[in-house]
DNA sequence: TGGTATTCTTGATATTTGTCAAAAATCTAA
DNA sequence: TTAGATTTTTGACAAATATCAAGAATACCA
């Protein structure tokens, strides 16, 4: 038997490790979230990861692909809380009660890292780094929840549009990923959804930005021709 | 001379303690946060607590009144980001950068309690309870920040209202101060603002409710007559 | 306490966005 | 590859909310 596949991927070589530990992190310490995460965990496109309520079994991080979080209301009626990409982690708002707030579904066939937060307790919970870390990431979070509140407050429907194009592509940016030419990973309705629109709003959102050559969409491909003009549409509506 | 006046109300002896320490500390990490807290500093109303992008010196708990966050664009506009009652902490959003990422004013004569960022690097980063504990409260926040993202991006006026004023009495309620008979801290602009209605609209949302008999209304002086209608009103539109 | 400034309400009207339904485009699975 | 399902677009129209302006109420300060 060779060593499990798994570990030829392990953090330590992981491209995205900026995004989900701690850069500095010491050796000793290294070793120990390796011999907790477990990585690359598979799944299909549409797979539930979990369901919101349920007991939070682990943090997880994205590695490749992408998720989307929602929560169902009374009616059924779904919506959108967020969109994750490679190096982005889930279930934070859930550690505080070690309870799932959010439900979350894969948008694609994607590969998930996961953080247990049981044998955890001791690492999230531990002397180490980490727990200073995760206080950083959830600050940071909770400034961006507040920015995309405003945004979807006080904005028209194409100023949101744009909002959205503007923190994706920076988002990929950040991770060497192309940030002109976007495949979209969610659906239109999921979209309208999460901004806060109506399909058919998004959809002429959409058209009038093309028409005024800011981007070019074909179905999920996206190309923003003008961040300029989307970053003044951003502030000044 | 005698001791300082301060130290009749220092933390162990607060009847906000639950909220803002946790509650289970030990006795000796207790006098540390003693010795670190400034308690009841007090403002007026109006007065500046901070303002968006300055380093932040430390972070702020109501204790008494109340304290408005929010953010000036680039015109100038004030955009609302939140209302903070006693027992609320201040400032978590800028953690991750030591940075402010919102100005504050007090809505109202207040004291605040200050936890002092430098000295508390050594206090928040340090190896007692204290990070675990702020890691909760920022998960929680995070919580609601989403379901009030949601809220606002996908309810009427009038829903909001209710989302908001429901809010309000059980945030209330939890201190064990009146619940029913509210006195909201906030002018009606800043309140029609922070839900991303023009005032206009949320006065006649407020007229509505009343007609209804949801509520009652006289200038800043509030009572709820039907949470259950509220509630209703909240989930079904 | 009175005068002034500010906030709030109200009506008329304009604008934006939502709703609905049908057609077009796209995706999915056999 | 194709039939069927799903998503997206489009148009016509309805509903909700914004805007503006004027008057009323309220708060603030000397």
């Amino acid at each position: 038997m060779s060593k499990k596949p798994n570990m030829a991927l392990a953090c330590a070589d992981c491209a995205l490790r900026q995004f989900c530990l701690p850069s500095q992190l010491k050796a000793v310490e290294m070793t120990k979230a390796e011999s907790i995460i477990k990585p690359n965990n598979p799944v299909k496109n549409n797979q539930q990861l979990f369901l919101s309520g349920e007991p939070m079994r682990s943090l997880h991080i994205v590695k490749v692909g992408s998720v989307k979080t929602y929560v169902n209301d009374e009616h059924g009626e779904e919506s959108i809380i967020g969109f994750h990409l490679p190096g982005d982690i889930l279930g934070l708002e859930g550690l505080h009660a070690l309870e799932n707030a959010n439900s979350a579904t894969a948008m694609e066939p994607s590969l998930l890292c996961k953080i247990p937060c049981e044998g955890s307790e001791s690492f999230l919970l531990s002397d180490s780094e980490l727990p200073h870390y995760f206080l950083k990431i959830l600050s940071r979070e909770m400034k961006r929840g507040q920015q995309q509140r405003l945004l979807i407050a006080k904005r028209s429907a194409e100023a949101r549009l744009g909002g959205f194009l503007l923190y994706l592509s920076k988002h990929l940016k950040k991770r060497n990923l192309s940030s002109n030419a976007i495949r979209l990973p969610m659906s239109k309705t999921d979209l309208a959804n999460y901004l806060g629109l109506a399909a058919a709003t998004l959809s002429r959102a959409l058209k009038q930005l093309e028409k005024n050559q800011v981007i070019e969409i074909s179905g999920r491909n996206l190309l923003i021709l003008d961040t300029q003009e989307l970053q003044t549409l951003v502030q000044s509506d």
